[in-house]
DNA sequence: CTGTTAGCGCCTTCAC
DNA sequence: GTGAAGGCGCTAACAG
C-alpha cells in the first residue's frame, strides 16, 4: 500500500537518460530538446512524480517556509494577524508553519528550537505572557535567522518590531470616558510582563493625569488571563468597593464582556451608571447588549506588515541593517456601553 | 552575519574523528568512549550545533510532521480542534503544520499539494465548503498518505472519519423547541455542500415530522457563510414573512447572534415571542442577552481522537485496514434564548 | 571503539 | 543536447 514515491532517477532509468537530463527537462531548461522534455513530462505525470522538497531544501539551504509563533491561535486577534501574514507570504510563494505557545515560556522555547531545526527561513514571533528572558531569541538571531517581533514587544531584544500603539489606544479610550463625565474610572489590566498591558495601563494613567484626575489604586485590578471568566472576577472585585467605579476600561473585549455580565447581574445599568470599554473590537462585540465600545486595532495590517518586513529580510540579504520599529494606530469605536460625548 | 550553521562534519574535522563517530556520540551510542562523547558534546555546544532535520528526514523518509487543513483558523470550532490535535501529537513528538483553505477549493488543493511535496507524514483534513470533488484526496491516499477527515464528511471518499452527530444535535434542539410549545420553527441552514449542514437540516426536518408537524419550506432559509452578518440577513427574511416563525434554529452561534440582533431591533421578545437556538456553544454565547441556547460539540475530543487515529496509522503500518467512522455526541445546552420545558 | 562507504533525492558544475 | 561527478547533512552497514 505504502508505495515509494517516484523520483527523478526512476524517470531517468525508464527513459534511458540521465537524472540531470530529467531535472533539466522538468525545469524547462532551454538546453533540452523538445522531444526529451515531452517524454519526461509525460512520464512524470504518469508516475505521479512529485519533487521532494526535502532534498531541494537541503541543497538550497532554503525551505521557503516561515515559522509563526503566537501565544494562542484561538483568539480573534492572532487568528486575524495570521490571515494577513498568509496573504502576504503567499505572494512570495512561501509557506507558513503556525504554532501556538499556549502562553507558556517552555513551549515557546521548544517551538523555536523545533522550527530552527526544521530550517525555516524566518520567524514571526509574538512572545508568551510568561516570557521575560529573551536569550532564546538572541540565540536565534545570532545564528543568522531573520526574526520579526509583532504585537508584544520584547524589551532589550533588538529586532524588527511591528506593534500597535497601545498607549494611544488606551489614552483615547480613557480620555473619552473622562469627557463623557465619568468620575471614577477603573482599569482591568492584564499580565504585567506584557508590554501591551503595560502600555495600555500607562495610557490609562496618563489620560487621567492629563485631565487633572487623581489615580485611585483601588480602581486598578489585574487579571491573569484574557478570558471572560477573568473579567467576571475582576469586575466583582471592583463593584464590591465601597465606592465602586462609574467606568471600567478593560484590557480586552473578552474581559469586558465578563465584566458586563457581572454588572448586569447586579442590576446596574450600562452606560447610565457605569460605562464599559474594551480593546480589540472583536466581531461579536457589536452584538452584545449593550453593544461594546472598544478600541479597534489594524490586525490584518499588522500581519501584512510584519511579514512584509520579514520577507524583505529573507529575500534581500541586508547588510548593516537598522531594525525597523513600526507602531500602528488603533482607533476608538464608540458604541452603547459608554455614554455619548456631551 | 548570516553564518553557515555548523554541521557534524565541522565537529568531526575539528576533533580529527570521522563524521559517523560524531553522529554516534551525539546519539549517545554505547559503542563510543566517554572521552570522545564528552569532547564531541562539548564542541557541539560550543559551535551551537543543531542537527539538520531536512537531512534526517530525507534519509528516514519521515518528517515527524503532520499537516492539518482547516477551512478557517479564526473560528472557535477549528481553533479548538487544533488544540486537541496539538496536545495529542506532542506526546508522540510530532510537529504540526496548520493551514487554512479559507473555504476555497483551489486553496485546499494547493495546500495539499504543498504539504505533500514537503513530505508530511499524514494529513488531517476538514474540507472547504466548496469542495465537492475529492480527487485530490483520492490521489493523496493513493500515493500512500494516511488521511483522516474530520468534522465535515467527504461523501464517496473512503478514509478514516471523525465526525460529530450533527443530525442528533439538531434533532435534540428542534425536538426541545417543539416540546416548549413553539409552533412555527424555522431553520437557518448553511452551505448545501457541507454534510454538517445537510445533517443538521435532516435532524430539523425529522424532529418536526416525528412530532407530527408539517414542514413549511418558507421557514427554511440558507446562508452562504457562517458570519453574524449572514445571520442578520436570514433573520430579516424570516421576520418579514406574513406569519413569522416563533422559533429559529440557526446553523451556528455566529448566525444565531446576528439573528438575535435583528429580532431585538424589531422589538420582538426572546424567548417569549420567539425562541432562538444556535450550534457550537461558543465561549461568548452564554454572555449574550439573553444567553444563547446552543448545541455543544466535543470539539477538543474531536481533535484528540482524529489525531490519535492518524498517529496510529503513521506509527503502525497497518495492512488491510478497515477505515474507522467515529460519530461524537453533541449535547443541547439550554439557556435563556429559549423557553423552559413545561 | 572507530573509520569507510554508500546513499537518501536533487541540482550544478564541468565535460563531451 | 546530454552525461558524469560531486555534494547538501546525516546515518546505517560493514569493516576493522
Amino acid at each position: 500500500m505504502k508505495r515509494r514515491p517516484s523520483t527523478i532517477t526512476d524517470i531517468a532509468k525508464a527513459l534511458n537518460v540521465s537524472a540531470s537530463t530529467v531535472s533539466r527537462a522538468l525545469h524547462d531548461s532551454p538546453s533540452i530538446s523538445q522531444e526529451t522534455k515531452d517524454a519526461v513530462i509525460a512520464l512524470a505525470k504518469q508516475l505521479n512524480y512529485q519533487p521532494n522538497m526535502l532534498a531541494v531544501s537541503l541543497l538550497n539551504k532554503k525551505t521557503k517556509t516561515i515559522g509563526v509563533i503566537v501565544p494562542e491561535i484561538t483568539s480573534y486577534f492572532f487568528a486575524t494577524v495570521i490571515s494577513g501574514v498568509q496573504d502576504m507570504v503567499e505572494e512570495a510563494n512561501y509557506k507558513l508553519i503556525i504554532c501556538q505557545s499556549n502562553e507558556s515560556f517552555e513551549e515557546e522555547k521548544k517551538l523555536i528550537e523545533t522550527l530552527s531545526l526544521g530550517r525555516v527561513d524566518g520567524f514571526l514571533i509574538s512572545p508568551s505572557s510568561k516570557t521575560t528572558n529573551f536569550e532564546h531569541l538572541e540565540k536565534l538571531r545570532a545564528s543568522g535567522n531573520p526574526v520579526v517581533v509583532f504585537d508584544r514587544d520584547c524589551p532589550n531584544f533588538e529586532a524588527d518590531k511591528v506593534l500597535v500603539d497601545d498607549y494611544d489606544g488606551a489614552f483615547q479610550a480613557v480620555d473619552y470616558l473622562v469627557k463623557t463625565g465619568c468620575q471614577r474610572i477603573a482599569h482591568i489590566t492584564g499580565p504585567k510582563n506584557l508590554t501591551t498591558c503595560q502600555h495600555r495601563k500607562a495610557g490609562y494613567l496618563d489620560a487621567l493625569k492629563k485631565n487633572g484626575r487623581t489615580v485611585n489604586p483601588d480602581y486598578i485590578t489585574e487579571v491573569e488571563g484574557f478570558t471572560s471568566e477573568d473579567g467576571e472576577e475582576a469586575a466583582k472585585k471592583l463593584l464590591d468597593l465601597d465606592t465602586p467605579p462609574d467606568a471600567i476600561f478593560a484590557i480586552n473585549d473578552a474581559v469586558a464582556i465578563g465584566a458586563m455580565a457581572v454588572i448586569r447581574e447586579k442590576g446596574i445599568h450600562i452606560p447610565e451608571e457605569i460605562s464599559l470599554v474594551g480593546f480589540d473590537d472583536e466581531p461579536y462585540s457589536k452584538y452584545f447588549k449593550p453593544s461594546l465600545t472598544s478600541v479597534w486595532q489594524p490586525v490584518y495590517d499588522l500581519g501584512m506588515l510584519s511579514s512584509r518586513i520579514l520577507m524583505n529580510h529573507i529575500l534581500n540579504d541586508l547588510e548593516d541593517y537598522n531594525y525597523r520599529y513600526e507602531l500602528l494606530k488603533p482607533e476608538l469605536i464608540i458604541r452603547n456601553s459608554s455614554r455619548p460625548l456631551p
